[in-house]
This record gives structure tokens, sequence and C-alpha cells, in this order.
RNA sequence: CGGGGCGUAGCGCAGCCCGGUAGCGCACCUGCUUUGGGAGCAGGGGGUCCCAGGUUCAAAUCCUGGUGCCCCGACCA
């Protein structure tokens, strides 16, 4: 029916490709690796930027902006921050143009070169951390809870739309603190905001955990994180909180007198999700018919066809369940374009994936009936347009809550424990992999070694891994809990 | 960085092998008929064929060089 999109099946990959470009989320631009955000894709971003910015106010931060561009030197001062961003960073060498002498058009004028080079921000630890020396001498002056939303350049080899972009929108808290259990304590609750946001707005289910030491932030002492499984079993690091010690705090000399008037370093935190969650969207939910939004982050809720086309007796009934439905908050369209007919209207909202649509022709009218079609499970129903506008506000919660249900149940249907390296790597070959829970013996090496033998990495420690005696699933050597493993973007 | 693909109308593509008036579908404009799951017919508008050089009477097509983007892999808080 939905032309143009490749089945899952068929190819997930271009199925992908196919919903972020018909759907009118992104296209990819003239700069390699960097996408142009469509008015639609941007829409469902700034319903999601909108609620996690309300969610960090509600929890005391404020917003701020530092700059994109940060000296060279500042890179060097962490040493294995530099380490971790160092190969993916776009580099400002020069600051004027000029036409060139020959008449072929402008070139980069020699004499205007920069005397320290200017890295646009990868991400913005030290350009904040040299800010904050001057804005913390006491502990009266902490917790310092700020985030900023911003674009940030990582020049990666390969890319992919939203998942992986050389350019990308995010946030990025940058908090500091008297003591190390405070810090602490705000990398957990940013894991639970985010984690909160996951399950609560984006209906996709997430696993809270740990980073190994090798998949940590580069600066950080501990990464926590959220896991979320996309539908062809591979694993989406969906957010991340990073507890950073006082790494920063040391590279970058910010100190406070404590109560005890003490000289101390500050200790860190900072934590990030990206455009990425809108991959996360699309690959948790949507089919081959098109984009499937959860109702609480849709730009659009409900919209309404009148069939075959807009008359003064549709026309009324179509504005007063406008009417009822915005007078409960819900987000409303009446599509009244007369250059398209119903059927061509069903699928192009199918596609954009509005969660619910109401058809309303003459033979409804006479009946006291409108159609209501759901778009996560394809149904139609005949409703009484009285009292409609409880239905449908009842049908958005429902949907919101089967998408998430559904979601989960796939995601728990794909975690597999497994004792032996053989059943290991049938597991990972299969179609859909999904989460492998194994021992694992706690070191790089091993760690290393299985990614080598299966492309699979270890994506967290749950933070709910129960204390479990068994042997690495590598190694033989003994491990007190289980890790989960899987193949991710 | 390796492998592959593609640059021709707004979009998607054919034409290239075998040189000879630049085409098709969608979209767009006009008109009529349609209209409960992507309408039909008729007429119409729209082009530096990625760039540069070469071969030729003649190049979208052949040759040389360049360049851009995409996909797969390697890589990746």
């Amino acid at each position: 029916m939905a032309k143009e999109i490749t089945s899952r099946a068929e190819n997930y990959s271009d199925w992908y490709i196919d919903i972020v470009k018909r759907a009118n989320l992104a296209d990819n631009s003239a700069v390699r690796g960097c996408m142009v955000i469509k008015p639609y894709g941007f829409a469902i971003w700034e319903n999601i930027r909108d609620q996690l910015d309300k969610m960090f106010k509600e929890t005391g931060h404020v917003n701020a902006y530092f700059p994109l561009f940060i000296p060279k030197s500042f890179l060097s001062k962490e040493a294995q921050h530099v380490d971790g961003f160092a190969k993916e960073c776009a580099v400002v060498t020069h600051h004027r143009l000029m036409m060139a002498p020959d008449g072929s058009g402008v070139v980069v004028d020699p004499t205007a070169k920069l005397e320290e080079e200017l890295i646009v921000r990868p991400t913005s630890e030290t350009i904040i951390w040299d800010t904050y020396r001057t804005w913390i001498n006491s502990y009266r002056d902490l917790p310092l809870l700020i985030n900023q939303w911003a674009n940030v350049v990582r020049w990666e080899m390969r890319t992919r739309l939203f998942l992986r972009t050389t350019e990308f929108l995010w946030q990025e808290g940058h908090t500091a603190h008297a003591t190390k259990a405070e810090a602490e304590e705000e990398t957990l609750r940013i894991l639970d905001i985010y984690s909160t946001f996951a399950e609560d707005y984006m209906a996709m289910p997430v696993i809270r955990g740990i980073k190994t030491a090798n998949e940590r932030f580069a600066g950080a002492e501990e990464t926590y994180c959220i896991e979320a499984l996309m539908q062809d079993g591979k694993a989406l690091q969906a957010g991340t909180s990073h507890f950073l010690g006082q790494n920063f705090a040391k590279a970058f000399d910010v100190k406070f007198l404590s109560e005890n008037n003490q000289q101390e370093f500050v200790w860190a935190t900072s934590w990030g999700v990206s455009t990425r969650l809108m991959g996360g969207l699309i690959m948790t939910h949507s089919d081959d018919d098109g984009l499937v939004v959860p109702p609480k982050l849709a730009p659009t809720q409900v919209v309404i066809i009148p069939i075959p086309k807009p008359t003064p007796a549709i026309d009324e009934v179509a504005k007063k369940v406008m009417a009822d439905l915005k007078a409960k908050g819900i987000r409303v369209k009446y599509d009244t374009d007369l250059k398209t007919r119903p059927g061509f209207k069903f699928a192009e909202h199918e596609l954009h994936g509005i969660p619910v649509r109401l058809a309303i022709g003459e033979r409804d009218l006479a009946n006291g009936q409108v159609e209501v079609a759901r778009r996560d499970t394809k149904e139609k129903m005949q409703q009484p347009v009285e009292g409609i506008e409880q239905y449908i506000e009842d049908l958005l919660v429902e949907i919101q809550a089967n998408l998430f249900n559904r979601a989960k149940a796939m995601r728990d249907a794909h975690i597999t424990k497994v004792e032996t390296f053989a059943e290991f790597e049938e597991v990972i070959n299969r179609d859909i992999p999904g989460f492998i829970s194994a021992h694992w013996d706690g070191t790089t090496e091993t760690e290393e070694k299985i990614k080598e033998l299966t492309k699979a990495t270890i994506r967290c420690i749950p933070l709910d891994a129960v204390a479990e005696d068994g042997v690495c699933v590598l190694t033989g050597q003994p491990s007190q809990r289980r890790v989960l493993f899987a193949k991710a973007y």
C-alpha cells in the first residue's frame, strides 16, 4: 500500500532510510554526514526537547549557552578526554576568505591564519570547566546545575541519519558539587529522568546500567546509560550520565573553599541525550506503512478527514469535535485539502504516524457516528460523535500504553541468557539477536576478544543485576554477575 | 581508510555498451469527469545531462583528470 517504503524484512537499513525521508523527518544535505532536519522531524524533536527541558528545570537545573569554538589547548588539559575525541574533531584554522587571483572563486586567505586553532566542540566539558573556574569560589556557589541545548560536531567515519551524524543537536548538562556523594546522586537523578522520559514519553523501554571501563566516556570515572533494543535486535545507547569525579576540576583548577575553610576540588557530572533519540523512536515503533509516533510526542495527535471532501454539514461536526478535543489539550488538525482524496490522505497520515484518524462523511453524519482509526494497530471503529472527545482522550492513553507494552514485550522476548560461548554465537547470529545476558570475567581483554569474534559489545552492567556466581562465557574465569551484550548502533 | 553505487527537469529514474533533434513516471499549470483506501482523460510548462580538458563534422554517450553525495565494512562518548 505505502509506496516506496522498503519492507523491514527485505532490508531493515533501507527501511529506516525510507521512513526518515518519506515521513519528512530529515534529508541528507550537501555536506557529507550532515542532515537537514525537516519541519515535521523538527516538530517531534521540539516535543522531545520541551519535555526534557521541563524535567531538568523541575529538578533545579538552569539553561545557559557556551561557545561553539574551543581553543585547541583546552582539549589537551584532560588526558583521557582528548584521547577520546582527538580523532574526530573539526578544526578552524583561518578566519577570512578572499577572491582567488585567477577569478575562479573564493579561497582561504593565507594571511588570516589563527594563532591558535579553534576546535568545533565535540562536547563542551573543557570550555565549561574553564568557565566554572571563575564562577566557583565557595561551597555557597555549589551545586552548580547547568544545562545547554546545543549542536556539536564529531567527524565520524560513517554516518547514519539521526543515529550518527557529523553535526547533531543535543543537550549537555554539566554540574559541579561539593561532595562526591552529591555528584553521584546527581548522576543517578539524571539517569532517572532519562529512563522516565524514554519509557513514559517515547514509549521506548530501556535498561539502566553502567558502562564497562572500555565503553566509558573519555574522562569519566563512571558512565551510566540507558540502552534500548531496536526491532532488528540491535541495541541503541539512548542516553548517558557521567560521574566525572574530580578529573575536570583538577584539569581546569576548579576549587572551592569549604565550610571548614579548606580548598577542595569540585566534583562533577555531565550527561546528554541527542537527536539520536529520533532514530530510537523510529526503530522502536514504526512499521512497513510508515512512522508511528507515540501520542505524547506527536505534533498532531488526531487528524480529521472529511469524506470525501469538506461540506458545510461535515465542517460543522468537524469543528465542534476539534473544539472539544482542543479543550482537552489534544493536538488536532482538520485536513481540508481539496487537492487530494481520502485514500491519499489516509496513506499520508499513516506514513507520518499520526496516532488517531477520524473520518467523517455524510453516511456517518446520518448515523451520528464517526470512523476512528488507530495507527498502532490499524484498527477502525465506528463511534458516536456524542462524547467522542472523551473516547479519544482515553484512546490516546491506550495507544501510548500499547506502544510501550508492545515494545517491552519485544525487548523482553529478546533477552537471552547463555552459559556457553557456543550458545552465545548461536544467539548473536540470529536474525534478531537482541541482548545476551552472560557472565563475563571483568577484563577488557575478554570484552575485546568477544567483540572481535562476534561484533557484540557489552552494552551495560544492568543496575538491577543480581549477584550470581558463574563463569565467564569465554574464559571460564569466575564472575559474580551477568552483563548484557549486543550488537549496537 | 577499503569495497560498491550514483551525479540527466522540483523528486525518482531511463538513455551511455553501439556518438546523430534529451526522454519516462510522479509533481506542477489548464479543462472536464471523478471522490468511503494513494483518481481518469485531454492539453501544457519546465534541462549549464556534476566540473574541466581531449577525440570527432557531431559528445549525456567515447577517452583522461577532478569533484560531490549515498550504501556496505572498518572506526566510534
